[in-house]
DNA sequence: GCCAACGTTGGC
DNA sequence: GCCAACGTTGGC
């Protein structure tokens, strides 16, 4: 079982957002670049866990973990000319994009901002602290998996 | 296949 | 809203 990170703008959808879903489960659709793509399509597998992640925002950092319920599958916007993530390149028979489903395990009160992290030595390879990694899936090490959960669980006893 | 122009991301 | 650091596009 691996841990991965998730990126999500809250404006667009947030821990609540996921939290208020039915099963507190929802498709991750919307991702539009190919190196998060090759993670969703080939090396997100059911039941590896998520770091779910609020970017782009006034309280940046991790707020929630999730568990991959469905592996990767055809990302249904890209086909649907009304969705601003409709890509009308992409075949239906050999789709571009592919999205897989979550859901929630815990939202965190008390979440690790960008900021907590860091300030965390141990941190060796987390790519959201690395300059220049925009990805918004990337995988998490043991290593910083066994350091980010310890922080968060933590704070939250 | 190169690479300049352009668009996007995302923390600040 | 700024802007650095990317990724993508498209002419050649």
């Amino acid at each position: 079982m691996r841990y991965w990170l998730f990126k999500s703008e809250p404006d667009a959808f947030s821990i609540d957002d996921l939290a208020s879903r039915p099963d507190q489960c929802e498709h991750w659709d919307g991702i539009r670049n190919y190196q998060a793509r090759n993670f969703l399509r080939d090396e997100v597998k059911r039941g590896d866990r998520v770091f779910f992640y609020h970017s782009s925002c006034k309280h940046v950092g991790i707020v929630g973990l999730a568990e991959v319920v469905k592996e990767g599958y055809a990302d249904h916007t890209q086909f649907d000319p009304e969705s601003a993530y409709f890509d009308p390149k992409s075949d239906p028979s050999n789709p571009r994009w592919y999205m897989v489903d979550i859901k929630l395990l815990r939202k965190y009160e008390r979440m690790l901002t960008l900021s907590d992290i860091k300030a965390m030595p141990d941190i060796l390879d987390l790519g959201v602290v690395k300059k220049g990694h925009r990805l918004s899936i990337m995988p998490v090490s043991q290593h910083d998996t066994a350091i980010l959960l310890s922080a968060l669980q933590a704070r939250n006893p």
